[in-house]
DNA sequence: AACTCGGTCAACCGCAGGATA
DNA sequence: CTATCCTGCGGTTGACCGAGT
């Protein structure tokens, strides 16, 4: 199930993602986020398009994603809404905050296709199943709160997450790297909420007339802050800046 | 042991639509 | 208003894997 690495006519990088690339890729985004997907690689030191980037995160390295192993429950709860809204993945997914589209789509096609062409009961399914969303819906909004409160415990990935072209040693280490990259990050923020960070106003510096993105301490190009406003930024060269490193 | 074939899933592609200049 | 850019979506492909012969 992996690609064959290749290069397009523009010498970006396509096919199976290595674990270098998945921890330059987890690395800036958990840094700085995915402020914009199509300049994203080219400061996460990527040779890979946007697109890419993108979905590798959304499936893959995005914390608390979950693969595989679905229960009875969220089996039932996909063929009826697949039966209500048709090949919206992207809806049904919605249902399912830890899967993402692509994953309940493959499921779909792969295993649950046949269940629905083999079955005839859809109708107990739909008046079973119905409630049984509402029962769903109102745990994962309860589990998004929580979420929201313990944060550093979404980052760990589970070994069984990992791409699968990898050893079991490489994913452990990949593993400590998520979790050294939050401890950092928790660091980072006890830091800033412990000292005199909020309890001080935010002054605006009005002197500042540039902000050049900046080479930070893991070697990644650290774009201009996302609370600069979207009209210098606009006219922000990327490329003439990064001439001057 | 070698081969075939269907199942599986990561990743790519093209398109649509919203945002912005 | 139009053109361009960017993101997200859904369909499809390609390659691995395991069961069957």
């Amino acid at each position: 199930m992996v690609r064959t690495t290749c290069y397009d006519e523009n010498g970006r990088k396509k096919g199976s993602w290595t674990l270098e690339e998945d921890k330059k890729l987890a690395a800036y985004i958990t840094k700085y986020g995915s402020w914009n997907w199509r300049q994203l690689p080219k400061y996460a030191g990527l040779a890979r398009c946007g697109k890419s980037c993108r979905l590798r995160w959304i499936n893959h390295l995005r914390p608390n994603v979950k693969r595989g192993n679905y229960t009875e429950e969220e089996d039932e709860i996909i063929l009826n809404l697949h039966a209500q809204l048709g090949n919206k993945w992207s809806m049904i997914a919605a249902h399912f905050p830890e899967r993402s589209d692509n994953e309940i789509k493959n499921h779909w096609h792969t295993t649950l296709k046949k269940r629905t062409a083999t079955t005839n009961n859809k109708n107990n399914i739909e008046s079973n199943t119905r409630r049984k969303i509402t029962s769903v819906e109102n745990q994962n909004a309860s589990a998004n709160n929580n979420n929201n409160n313990n944060m550093h415990e979404n980052i760990v990935l589970e070994s069984s997450e990992w791409s699968p072209n990898e050893s079991s040693s490489e994913a452990l280490s990949s593993i400590d790297y998520q979790q050294d990259i939050f401890q950092e990050e928790l660091a980072n923020l006890e830091e800033i909420t412990s000292g005199s960070f909020w309890t001080q106003p935010f002054e605006v510096d009005t002197k500042i007339d540039f902000v050049a993105p900046s080479i930070d301490y893991c070697g990644l190009v650290c774009p201009p802050s996302p609370f600069i406003p979207h009209e210098f930024l606009s006219s922000f060269d990327f490329d003439d800046c990064n001439n001057y490193w």
